[in-house]
DNA sequence: CCCGATTGTCTTTTTTATAAGACATTTAGT
DNA sequence: ACTAAATGTCTTATAAAAAAGACAATCGGG
């Protein structure tokens, strides 16, 4: 399966060293081993050594000290903006008032096959597309590619999907959003995702594939949704309701955007998070 | 933000092919520009668009007709297993029952600080850790490293892991699990990952991070899962309920792990999805 | 204050990826 | 059967990454 497209070693040792950070195998605020001995326990040289380790401080993961050594520097700092689950979109909604939306194109273009075929539309019907890039704080966190029923798209303009979440244009516009399908994977950031979302081509992404139906049965929007893991993630809280026999976990709680942590390379001294535990009784 | 680590041109113009197709700007079965016209396109050799291909094809997003040109074929043929989303966990015990487990590794080791703090459990305690990975159809779509408290992991053997979801056995053995949370994102796949997964190094992975507390608030199951997310995702079905003014989305279903499509570069003549689209009245 | 070990920054050589082109093989159409 | 255009497979030259080593700058400890 593996093709002859092998990462280069530098790029290979990043992820094993990121590997072993993220599943902390190396502990918080230890020290990794010297650049020389990652060298040879690795059979590379020194200065792939560096550039891996380059990488990974530039992603905030790791703290270099000249004359000292290189040691791991809080992983995952994220904290949260919590949210109700049962209501995923209207989080949504709401959130989308929060943060800021930047409008990358807007255009009407024929369905595609696949697409017609997820929206139960005709093939070859007029969709809006437009791409918006949403923003947290000024940062980018998610890329989203949406598709409308050209009839539909007519009823707000350019100018109101760069200020307004569009679901709430549609129901503004006495559309009705009865079912919605969601689909969450993940995905590798090609050039336009990544040059929208401040990020290297090549990393991880979350994606989000979203249907809403009307009560007709015909689609509404298509949403492709994809985030930088690193500022959204979907976090969800679980309770056990029921009985032995028939026992569920039922939601309390999802969707959160961590607030960003790294970005600045240079900041204030890594700040862990305060361990906040309990003695047992 | 972008590193020196620039991704080689072959790479690069990879997951560019890749980022297009996946979004549909060259719809199926379509013909792709010639090797020569992409090489001139793209301002490279034909060697770099030929490696770029070869992954494609190894992917089962192409496929390459000597004399002819090469074609896109059919991106998405997932498949469902689907299931009920309340109880998303319940779900994945019985998943459990009909896929395979292989058990990677088993061990006991000292809670991390970070682990500890998850947990809800004093530092350094002492925790059983195992890996594991799920196949389907004897193919691994996940890969799963568990830690348990020592007391906890002791009610069950290395033997019950490899055959009995962990759910399971903690309740079997008297324990509550009363509460969970679950954090799903994306990240890419370092070299144990990657192995364990048959997948190349640096592809992206679904990722779940769930800890299942017992009444007194104490952790007894940490779970890192990461996902090939061509073989497995989350879906949910969502339904508006009650009215206009306190309008919700509830969920209906989700979880759902896609049969495999691609895997054997040299089968039997893609089959592509029948197009099985709906007439409007 | 010095000593040893570390990261930071060069240079030079070797290895690997890419570029450029020639030519064979397959296919669809004329 | 022939032709045009596509992929498949080479060869050789160039560009870029990696290896190997030297040396300076910084830090911690004895």
């Amino acid at each position: 399966m593996s093709s002859t497209m092998e990462p280069l070693k530098a790029r290979r040792l990043y992820l094993l060293l990121r590997e072993q950070i993220l599943r902390g195998e190396v502990a918080l605020d230890e020290r990794l081993p010297s650049e020389p001995a990652l060298a040879q326990e690795h059979g590379v040289s020194r200065v792939t050594v560096r550039r891996a380790l380059d990488k990974l401080a530039s992603d905030g993961m790791i703290e270099r000290r000249p004359g000292s050594g290189t040691f791991v520097s809080g992983g995952k700092t994220s904290m949260p903006v919590v949210a109700d689950f049962s209501n995923v979109l209207t989080h949504l909604v709401e959130m989308g008032r929060k943060t800021g939306v930047r409008l990358i194109s807007f255009a009407y273009v024929n369905a595609t096959p696949a697409m017609a075929e997820e929206l139960r539309l005709d093939p070859g019907e007029r969709l809006q597309r437009s791409v918006r890039v949403r923003l947290i704080d000024g940062q980018p966190f998610s890329y989203l590619v949406t598709h409308v029923p050209e009839r539909i798209g007519m009823s707000y303009s350019e100018a109101d999907l760069a200020s307004t979440p569009l679901l709430e244009l549609l129901e503004r516009s006495g559309l009705v959003a009865e079912r919605a399908t969601q689909v969450i994977g993940a995905t590798l950031a090609g050039p336009e995702a990544a040059g929208a979302l401040d990020l290297d081509i090549g990393a991880a992404l979350l994606s989000m594939t979203r249907v809403v139906f009307e009560p007709s049965g015909r689609g509404i929007e298509h949403l492709q949704a994809l985030y930088r893991p690193d500022r959204y993630s979907f976090h969800m809280d679980l309770e056990r309701t029921g009985a032995d026999g028939a026992r569920r976990w039922t939601p309390a709680d999802a969707v959160r955007a961590s607030e960003q942590n790294n970005e600045n390379k240079k900041n204030t001294r890594t700040k862990r998070p305060p361990p906040q535990r309990r003695t047992k009784p």
